[in-house]
This record gives structure tokens, sequence and C-alpha cells, in this order.
RNA sequence: GGGCGCGUAGCUCAGCGGGAGAGCGCCUCGUUCACACCGAGGAGGUCACUGGUUCAAUCCCAGUCGCGCCCA
């Protein structure tokens, strides 16, 4: 026998092992099954598993399970990416204990530490995923370095070269000078803080005494300075364009250029312009042809091209230096305190520094034009759907793409360069040497390119890298194109947009056909979680609170679409209870018998409360169906919430106690097994939400006779276990059971004392129905007898006014005569308002003109069912008069 | 500055043209043999504000006021 409440810790451990080795999760290329498939978004392998983690897996595992049920060939890819930066950071912090650093060991062998690292401690998000109940294919799982994917990187990246969509340029790029290497706009945090505006005076030459003035929050970049932009219509400017202003501190000539950028409106409305180290300046040195000083090396310190005595200090000791020789030189006009945003590294913390170098770039404009009109043209669907703005905004102003790191750790560019640096790519050291044999006339020393590829780069292979390309194995003709992918829509740049451009250029088809954007899991206030604040919930922490059911529910329930979760532990409680109460009505079955019966039929119930369950279990597996195809988990783990507990526990459990111990024995056996039923069903139902409870459960009710719930087919419920007739019926039972109830807590009858049931003027439906169900409203209702009320009524009696008959409860001596008078006139307010609401309608010429026929047909029948209601009740309140 | 979204019961949120809903919290009662991680009952809302469209607006449109996020 099961214990009273549900140990989540053992039976989760248990089943998750069994369900692993039977292969319950495998995918089967060689299935008649249509397939399904959810390429997981590889976590990073340095990662553990968070709450956002927790909400997109449970997704795609709801999902996943779900489809696997309902007869697919469930695939769902899972796998690592190998994270360059973030990796390679922590391994050197791990040398870094040991005072080593990587230029120790050099790359080779310190490539071989970041190897052992992944061996030893890489992936632990894995084994966490495994907490979660997460079913993807293990046996399938890929890392972004394995040797095959390796293969895929290699050749997209020299087939694009060829195509001319991937190449070398100098530009400004987002550098590192802490990780000592590039960064992309993503990987670049906006911090705010304070600083100041210096505003410099620089001479204009030839002009005694004259200056403009710039304003600068990097006094220290005026030593890269090669310009000075006004704008073309500011007349203050208008005769100095074309003239030169001399750099103070350097000497140099600075020519005035006029160019839209300059803002009239900002400070003096002139600029200093740095075109090698400010990205807006870059722009406006090119348009004017403005040399490009590359003042700093790659750890921001200044070069051999600033005067003497400034060379070698780091930014901040240039700055400190430059503004006190100008403030010497009287050369500062005023200092402004402000805010301003700077742009930081997100993984190193410092601030960034446009620098310009030579990096790989893939030309992301053309790649995009194919992935845009995916979109657009629907073979793609975003789920909720504004988020194809994102998606349009982003990918029509995209800029091109630097895929270059200078790092050690990843892809390692194929690229070699000859004695006179012309470059072959190609996709081996060999086929390097033949080209550049060809190319050479003969054998030369080749040289490879350092730098390794951005992970981003081999992330965007992975809906067909992962299934085998550039292979054509069966595999990949089969899962390609995906079905969906889900994700947080802070990453529809990195993930879904390149996933798209890879998959059309080199697949000729999209990746996956809809991508379900979810959202982020704050705190129960709204905030993002974060260490700083403090307010991280550690999703394994619940799991060992609550049971992972429990979390899982509570993510789907909570995961409406276009609005972020603010997770409450008291909601996670709330379903760990859901979890229990299920667990209790398992043991009522247990207890009562309820076994499941492989002949039972559930069209075929005779029972009137048999058929009404059945009929809500038809009804709520539609609904699932409904909410799942929508992607609406909230509305799915809602229905499966109600109907579980308040139409099966609640009621059907309640009405089928005198059932079972009554005295016909058909119906107590024909009501077993309906309960068992239910029971199953549910279980199943709710089996891709909550898989570890439903599971042990569905095994002590021998389920399917000993067969896994995991791998159970999918109920599908015919029209014909929907009898409206038993709804009705059942519907009236339950609130004539309410009301008493009602009145009986109203009237402070105690709640053990039976009192009896009188009908007044039934119809015979209601004395059908009460003949009937008698004994479950006796027994819930807490009635003593239940008998006909002939022409009088008892004094000092309850009067409930129900459709086909009043109900009465004599109970005299119980009862104050003033209160309930006044229940009965609350009554009659309330339908008079319904009763005024419906005339008035009704009343309006334009209303029944121009509303829907069925609409005004409503109203009529509202009105009618009003008066005869307030009928009722006022012969009511007459009769307790008299 | 551009874009997206949100303001509905004390809290967290569904609903989005025709009778205001859920969970949690709160109040009252309850040791009936599945369950106190429970049961029964109940209180609580000019659906942010102002206009407009409509026979009808929490729902559609416009504006206002708050709040959040993304991009520059």
């Amino acid at each position: 026998m099961l214990d009273k409440t549900y140990r989540p810790g053992e039976v989760e451990a248990r089943h998750y092992a069994d369900w692993e080795a039977s292969g319950a999760f495998s995918a089967d290329p060689t299935s008649s099954r249509p397939p399904y498939v959810i390429m997981m978004p590889p976590p990073n392998v340095t990662g553990s598993l968070h709450m956002g983690h927790a909400l997109t897996f449970t997704i795609q595992d709801i999902l996943i399970r779900y489809h696997r049920m309902a007869g697919k060939d469930a695939l769902w890819q899972p796998g690592m990416d190998h994270a360059g930066i973030a990796t390679q950071m922590v391994v050197e912090r791990r040398l870094a204990e040991q005072n080593l650093t990587r230029h120790s060991f050099g790359r080779d062998r310190f490539l071989d530490k970041v190897w052992e690292w992944k061996a030893e401690s890489g992936g632990t998000i894995t084994r966490q995923l495994r907490r979660l109940g997460a079913s993807p294919d293990w046996r399938r799982e890929r890392f972004t370095m394995d040797e095959g994917l390796s293969v895929a990187v290699r050749k997209v990246f020299v087939e694009l070269h060829r195509q001319k969509l991937i190449y070398k340029d100098k530009r400004l790029v987002n550098w590192d000078p802490k990780l000592h290497t590039a960064i992309s706009d993503l990987e670049v945090q906006p911090v705010e803080m304070k600083g100041h505006l210096w505003h410099i005076r620089y001479p204009i030459e030839g002009a005694e005494g004259r200056f403009l003035v710039v304003a600068t929050t990097r006094p220290e970049t005026m030593l890269g300075d090669s310009g000075v932009a006004v704008h073309p219509d500011d007349a203050r400017y208008a005769a100095l364009v074309g003239q030169h202003a001399v750099l103070p501190l350097v000497g140099r000539r600075l020519p005035i250029v006029a160019d839209d950028y300059a803002d009239p409106e900002a400070g003096s409305g002139a600029v200093k312009m740095t075109p090698a180290h400010d990205f807006n300046d870059f722009a406006v040195g090119q348009r004017h042809g403005l040399e490009m000083i590359n003042i700093f090396d790659a750890n921001a310190c200044l070069t051999d091209t600033v005067p003497e005595k400034y060379r070698g200090l780091d930014r901040y000791a240039a700055r400190k230096a430059v503004v006190a020789d100008l403030e010497a030189a009287d050369l500062i006009e005023k200092i402004e305190d402000i805010v301003h945003t700077v742009p930081h590294g997100d993984r190193s913390g410092v601030a960034i520094e446009p620098w310009l170098t030579d990096q790989w770039y893939v030309d992301a404009a053309t790649l995009a034009k194919p992935a845009i009109a995916a979109v657009e043209d629907g073979r793609i669907r975003f789920v909720p759907q504004q988020w194809e703005k994102t998606y349009f905004d982003w990918m029509r102003n995209i800029q091109p793409w630097c895929v270059s790191r200078q790092i050690w750790w990843g892809h390692q560019i194929p690229a070699w360069y000859g004695p006179d640096d012309t470059v072959f790519v190609e996709e081996s050291e060999a086929a390097a040497a033949e080209a550049a044999r060809a190319h050479y006339g003969k054998d030369v020393t080749l040289r490879r390119d350092e730098d390794v590829l951005d992970t981003w780069f081999s992330s965007a292979l992975w809906p067909f890298s992962t299934i085998g390309w550039p292979e054509q194995t069966p595999e990949l003709a089969r899962y390609y194109p995906g079905d969906v992918l889900v994700t947080g829509f802070d990453i529809i740049f990195f993930w879904v947009a390149r996933m798209i451009m890879m998959g059309m250029h080199f697949m000729g088809d999209v990746p996956f056909r809809t991508v379900y954007i979810h959202a982020l899991v704050r705190d129960q206030h709204g905030q993002k979680m974060s260490k700083s604040k403090q307010n991280i919930i550690d999703p394994l922490e619940l799991i060992d609170q609550y049971g992972c059911d429990a979390l899982r529910f509570t993510l789907a329930a909570m995961a409406a679409p276009g609005r972020d979760i603010k997770l409450a532990e008291s909601r996670v409680e709330g379903y760990r209870n859901f979890v229990t109460k299920l667990w209790n009505a398992t043991r009522f079955c247990l207890m009562n018998g309820a076994a499941l019966d492989p002949a039972f039929d559930p069209a075929a119930c005779t029972q009137q409360v048999n058929r009404w369950i059945v009929g809500k279990v038809a009804r709520l597996g539609r609904d699932l169906d409904t909410a799942m195809a929508a992607y609406r988990f909230d509305e799915a783990a809602s229905a499966l919430y109600h109907v579980t507990w308040h139409d099966f526990c609640d009621w059907y459990i309640e009405f089928s106690k005198p059932i079972i111990t009554g005295a016909d024995p058909k119906a107590a056996a024909e009501t077993r097994a309906a309960v068992a039923w239910t029971l199953s069903q549910i279980l199943h139902l709710l089996n891709p939400f909550m898989p570890f409870v439903t599971e042990e459960l569905w095994a002590a009710i021998g389920g399917a006779t000993g067969g896994r719930l995991i791998t159970a087919d999918w109920p599908v419920y015919g029209d014909d276990l929907t009898d409206a007739a038993a709804a009705t019926e059942i519907d009236w039972v339950i609130r004539l059971i309410s009301d008493i109830r009602a009145v009986r807590a109203e009237m402070n009858v105690p709640a053990a004392g039976r009192v009896p049931l009188l009908l007044k003027d039934a119809n015979a439906a209601a004395r059908a129905r009460l003949e009937t169900h008698g004994e479950i409203v006796t027994r819930l209702a807490r009635l003593d007898t239940i008998g006909h009320a002939t022409e009088t009524v008892p004094a000092g009696s309850v009067q409930l006014v129900l459709d086909g008959a009043t109900a009465i409860l004599p109970l005299a001596g119980v009862i104050d005569l003033a209160q309930e008078r006044d229940r009965l006139q609350r009554e009659i307010g309330k339908i008079d308002g319904e009763i005024a609401k419906a005339e008035k309608k009704l009343g309006n010429d334009a209303f029944l003109a121009k509303a829907p026929p069925e609409v005004v047909d409503e109203q009529k029948e509202r009105l009618e069912e009003g008066l005869a209601l307030r009928g009722k009740l006022t012969a009511a309140l007459s009769r307790l008069a008299g």
C-alpha cells in the first residue's frame, strides 16, 4: 500500500534510470512512425542548471514526451557547445591557482588540459537535466568540438570562403583588453557609469587665439585624433570646413570636415574624430578619408604612435596624464559630470576597446536574405508571432559577422598563409599545401591562422551537423528539418537567426518549422534573478524540496505566452500539494479495489456518474490536444489541474463511494472499473507534465498490464464517450448538493448534523434524478431523509429554488426566520438585476434588429429563466411569511 | 530616439466583442474509514484613466498616466 504522502527522491532516480536504460528516449530512424524533432539548443559545457534552463527544458520535454506518446518517432537531440571563451577562462583560472598560465603549456598541451577538464568537470548540466526528468536521446549526445561536427565546421568555412561569403577584413571590433580577443556585439553589455565630459579647446591653424571646442568622455583618445567634424548646416562652422585644427599635445593637423554625424545641438557642435577607436568615428573617417591611427596595443596601452611621454600608459593612466597636460596648457574649457553607458565585456567585466584589427567576417547580410524570406513567407512560424518583428529588425540591419576569436579553445580557422601571406583556405593542411604548391609552383612552408571560430559558428550548424552532415546519413534525411526550436527571446539573435541562415544556405531548407519563444523566469517581484541581487532560485533545490513533478508543473502552468514568469516558491508548494492529492486519490482506488479491467468499455457505462466522468475525461483529452497544438502549456496545465482535483477528486470519487459500497453489485463493479479507468487516463494525460509520479502510480494500479507509461500510446477519445444528458443530470445533482451545503453553512447547521430534505413542485426529471442519486445526495449534503412535500411546507423551512423543483429543508428551531427572509430577498434582488438587464436589451429595437439571432434568443431564454426563478423565490418568500 | 509588451480580486496571473475567472493568501466551520500537503462554505473587483467605434466594450481604435524589456 502507498504511503500517505509521495516521496519523490527515490522514485525519480529509479524511474529515470529505468527509462534511460530501456531505450525509451531513443529515436528510431528505421521506424515507420513519422518523425518529430526538437534540436536542443546546446547549453554551455561550463554551465549548470538555472531556472531559465529548467523552464526551457521542461517545455521541450513536455513536447517530446507528448509527441512520443502520440505516435511519433521522437528525436530530441541533446548536446553541449564548447563555449570558447568561457571554457578557456575556466581552465585558465584553475591553472592560475598553481601560478601557471596557458602560455606555460603552449597551445597543444593547454588544449589537452581543456579536454581533461571537460572529461572531469564539464557537462554538469547534462547530469542535472536528468534530475529535471528531461528525456532526450542521450545516445546521440553531441559536442560542438566532436570530430564530426568539426568536419562540418571546416567544410562550411571553406565553402563560404569559396563563395566569397567569408572574407578577411580590417575593421573595428569590440576588443577585450583582458581576454585579448575580439568579442561579438551580443557579448558586450552596456554598463551605466558616472563619468565626465571634458570640453577641450583645439586651436585653429593660422588663427591665433581661436579654438574649436570638442567634448569627449575619453580624452586619452585625442592622441589618435585625425580630424574634427561639424554639421554641414551649422552656420557657426561653415567657414572653417576645409581648414585645419591643431591637435594639442601632439601637434598633428586635423582636417575639419562637414558630416551629418556631428550633432549641432550636442555640446559645441564640433566633434573630435578618432576613427581607429570609435565605431561612429570610423564611419565618418571612411567617408572623409581620415587617417586611422591605432594608438592602443592589445592591452589597451598606448603605442609608439603617440608622443613619447605617453607611451606604455594604459587607458586610465593616459587619461589622467592627458587631462593634466591639457589643464596645464589651459585647453580645458570645462568638465561636466555625467552618467553614461560604457560597453563592457560580459565575460571579463572590463571596458571593451574598439580596436582596428584583421578579422574573418561572414557576409551575414547575404545569408540573411533567404533566412528573412523563410519567416516572411511562413515556412518558419514564430510563436508568439510578435517575435518575428524582433527577428526581422535584427536580420534586416545585420552587420558583418566577425567569426574569429583570438583564443585557443575552439575550431582553429582552416586558413594557411604562404611566405608572402597569400592565404589558402582548405579543409586540411594537406589540401592547403596542395593549393600552395599550385600557386607558387613549389613546396613552401605554410603557417596556419592561429585564431579560432566563434562558438556560435559551430552551433549554427547544430540542426544538421549533429545528425551527420556533411555525410548523407539516414538521420540527416529523416530528421531535417526539425519541428520546433524552443528558446527564450534573448536568444533569437544567437540561435534562431544563425541556425536559419546556415540551414537555408547549406541544406536549402529551414532548420525547423516553428520557433517557440518562451518567457524569462524572474523572481516573485519581477526582478531578474542575479547573483548580486541574491534572488536566485535554484531549480535543483526546489526539486529536492518539492519534487521534480511539482517544479515542472509550476513552470508549465505559468508559461503563458508573451509574459515573463514571476516565480514564487508558494506556487511550487501548491503544485506539490497537487501531486500529493493525486497520490491520495490513487490510494483511495487501491483501498477500494478499483482495479483496471481490460474489459471495461467507457462508452458502455450504465451509471450516470460514470458516464459523466468519462465525458469529462474525453473533453480533457481534446482540450489538451488543442492546447498542445497551440503551445498553450498554461491552459493544458490548468485543464489537467481542474479535472483532476475538482471533477475527479472532489466530486467523482465522492459519488463513487456509495455506489462501490452499495447494494447493487453490478453498479459497484462498473464503478470500480470506471474509477480505475478514469485515474489511469488522468495519469496518462498528466504524464508529459509530471512524468515521475504518474509513472509510479501507473505501475501501482497495474496500468497497461505492467508496461511503462512513458511508452504507452496517447489516448484518443471518441465522440461516443460524451453524454450530454448525463452531464446535465450530474450538474444538477452537483448544484443541489452545493446549494444545500451553502445554506447549511450560512444557517450554521452543525457539520455533523443531518437534516431532512423535501422536494416541492418537482417535475418528473427532478423526481427521477433524486431517485437515482438519492444516496449520493444524502451522503454529500449530509441529509437524513429525502421526501416530497405535498401542499404545505413546514414552517421555518429553508427553500432552495432549482430548475425542476424547489428543495425544502425543514430547519424549524435551527434557522433564524429573519435571516432566511434576508437570504431570499438577496436572491430576488440578484435575479431582478439580471431580469432588468435582459429586458433592457430586448426592449432595444436596435439590438433586436442588429444582434445575431442566437444572441437575441439567449437573452430571451435568460429572461424567461429569470422570471421563472423569481416567481419561485417570491413564492418561497410568501410561504416563509405564512 | 526607435520597437515590443504590460496595467483585471490583497498577491501572481488567465480571459480579450454579448451572463467578471483561477491559484495562492484571507475569514468561518470541520479529527465522517484517499488526502489537514485535506474537506465544506464565504468575503473580496467603477477589468489604470479619458474619449471614440458598436445594438453591445474588460475585450476593438485613439489619446493620457504609470511600469517592464529590447535595440540605437
